[in-house]
DNA sequence: ATGGCTGTATTATGGCACTGATGCACCTCA
DNA sequence: TGAGGTGCATCAGTGCCATAATACAGCCAT
């Protein structure tokens, strides 16, 4: 009821946001590996039934960071190191953003992390 | 930079969702105690400067779910047994919606649950 | 060089959520 | 009975989001 409205699986949420935590676990994960070249924006806006520019703006961010190149008339290229400076930043953030709250939540509801660490 | 845009503490999070989140939170803990009256629409806009429309709005999910009773004319009550029926709705859909995505979240940024439990 | 692929800038539009101002119906109490 | 407190309905304004239709600039293989 707190977060629920807005988590990444809440189909409210706006596209261009859940294609970007997509992106952004791709990268992690290397679904897109480093030095590889990204989907095209129109590739996949057309995969998700999108507007090309609702993925490029998904697309916008990550190049601001620094994690990923544009080649003008070619693509966009996963930089050497994303992914480990991407799984770095995100940890520090929820450390820090999210996981007191979380965890202040949890206690409320009379939960322990550590019991529901059993579920795999 | 997946939940962190929305989550409760975030300042673009709508104010209405901060406000119940937050009376929510003062049911189950006892702090509005059951049977008794809750602040009026006007006083909690008073207190967080914010518009009596928008605390009714945040009331209106109360209502619906029975949690809470409108005498016109008087004010809102707490229903007997709202805090506990609110906290066991909470905590089952906090384990059906969010922990899962929690738990994925954490796997991929390399993090333990159980180890983070210390931090209280 | 030409067609086909990249990303991107521009402009316009519709929809929707959020917030706000005003006024009304209702109740309680002096 | 009148004053002041409730919740709530109506209407309007604002801004974000997504989409769309073009158009442009760059690269590459044929």
């Amino acid at each position: 009821m707190a977060l629920m409205h807005l988590m990444a699986t809440n189909p409210n949420r706006p596209v261009y946001l859940k294609l970007r935590d997509q992106i952004a676990a791709a990268i992690i994960d290397g679904v897109y590996p480093e030095g590889e070249m990204l989907p095209s924006v129109r590739a996949l806006a057309a995969e998700h039934g999108a507007n090309p520019l609702t993925v490029a703006k998904a697309y916008q961010q990550f190049q601001n960071d620094g994690l990923v190149e544009v080649q003008r008339g070619v693509g966009m290229y996963v930089v050497k190191g994303a992914a480990e400076r991407l799984r770095a930043r995100e940890r520090e953030a929820f450390l820090r953003d999210e996981w007191p709250e979380i965890r202040a939540r949890m206690a409320r509801l009379g939960l322990d992390p550590a019991d529901l660490a059993i579920f795999t």
